[in-house]
DNA sequence: ATCCTTAATGGACGATCGTCCATTAAGGAT
DNA sequence: ATCCTTAATGGACGATCGTCCATTAAGGAT
């Protein structure tokens, strides 16, 4: 290792925030490539490139750390999100037609993010800390279709207000349902026939609200 | 422990099938109780009420009993599945709104088989045993649907064989989308709405074959 | 130049984990 | 009644696992 007059660059030799973010880079890699089960402290740290006691220092502990794996895919899904939707506030069916591209889009779906994310859901159930952060995720997703569902259809009666809410709870089904086609059938996907056929379905049951 | 000449009833003290059968179920049990991670040897066959050694000797080791479970549950399925849609086989429209009915019913659809399903899901990618049995019962509702779009649809072009793979996909997706909402909210989940909202949105796509 | 806070190290530790085998005994075959 | 196959037992075993702390040293404060 070179002493620090010899770097050339300024990397400082003490970065906590670094290696942090190195710790939650190399268990979202391990979950993607080896599943959970797998990723033990051992291989977290060889990955990392870090100390055996760094993950204790910086998190408490390892389910703490992969707690804060999950919070970060969580927060990467929505500013990804956030970026490829920005610009379609006033137009609900535009808004709708982004978020299924965008949910289904190669930065948000892919097979390292299809992986991590059927990980988590696996372990959720028994696991509170990564539950916390899957359903923070999920309900972002849903807020967002329904939003622009209830702009969309305007609804007045309760009859409406229903729609709203079974149409909303349709497209979280059909995008879920692309992700796990992802998952388990990765070569035969497709990105494009996978939002058409989305957005088909919405078309289809919103007639004349979706204009090609 | 009595001995065989004072009990009443006939159960031998030796019974190879039914400690294959109680380990299975322990298995499942524990997936849905406490997750994977937390199904060890230990906690198996403390469930199961048998020796140590009894997965070593029936199964052959831990990972072969997980891959038997896997493959009863995926035998259960559709066990049930061709239960449930007997006398379908010669009205298609009937045939889907069975698959999707029994699918979402309580006999297939519960808290412990979604969160068996999901646990399994989770760990399918990195582990080829358990992604077999998963396929197999993925695979099996796939080719149901794919039959009975076949025959509703007619297809003659090109056109018309898209349209079969398309709504053969949607459907897929629709269903793995309500178990995900089963897993995820299981005191808000309605088995009848989802049902309805996937029928709605199959007859919407597919107008005036799903005659109400 | 010296001190002080704290980031970083890496190995020791007890607590599991799953495997496997020597031993026992059930129960059918003779 | 005796033999023989094999189901069943349960503990020993080596191989991990994650935690934690004594120690080192980076690097800012004085």
């Amino acid at each position: 290792m070179q002493n620090r007059a010899e770097r050339a660059d300024a990397t400082p030799l003490r970065d906590p925030e670094r290696n942090k973010a190195r710790l939650i880079e190399a268990v979202l890699d391990s979950i993607a490539e080896v599943g959970i089960a797998e990723t033990t402290v051992s291989r977290i740290i060889e990955r990392a490139g870090v100390s055996r006691g760094m993950i204790h220092l910086h998190f408490g502990g390892k389910d703490k750390l992969l707690a804060a794996a999950a919070a970060e895919f969580s927060a990467r899904y929505y500013t990804e999100m956030d970026r490829q939707i920005a610009g379609t506030r006033n137009d609900p069916a535009a808004r709708i037609a982004a978020v299924v591209r965008a949910d289904l889009s190669e930065r948000i779906l892919n097979e390292r993010s299809a992986a991590i994310w059927h990980a988590f859901r696996g372990v959720a159930r028994t696991n509170a800390a990564i539950a916390r952060y899957s359903d923070t995720r999920d309900a972002r997703l849903r807020s967002m279709i329904y939003e622009a569902f209830s702009v969309l259809l305007v609804p007045e009666t309760a009859a409406d207000r229903a729609m709203v809410d079974d149409v909303t709870l349709g497209a979280m089904a059909l995008l879920e349902g692309m992700w796990t086609d992802f998952l388990t059938h990765p070569t035969s996907f497709s990105r494009d026939t996978s939002v058409r056929i989305v957005m088909r379905f919405l078309a289809a049951i919103c007639p004349g609200k979706f204009p090609d």
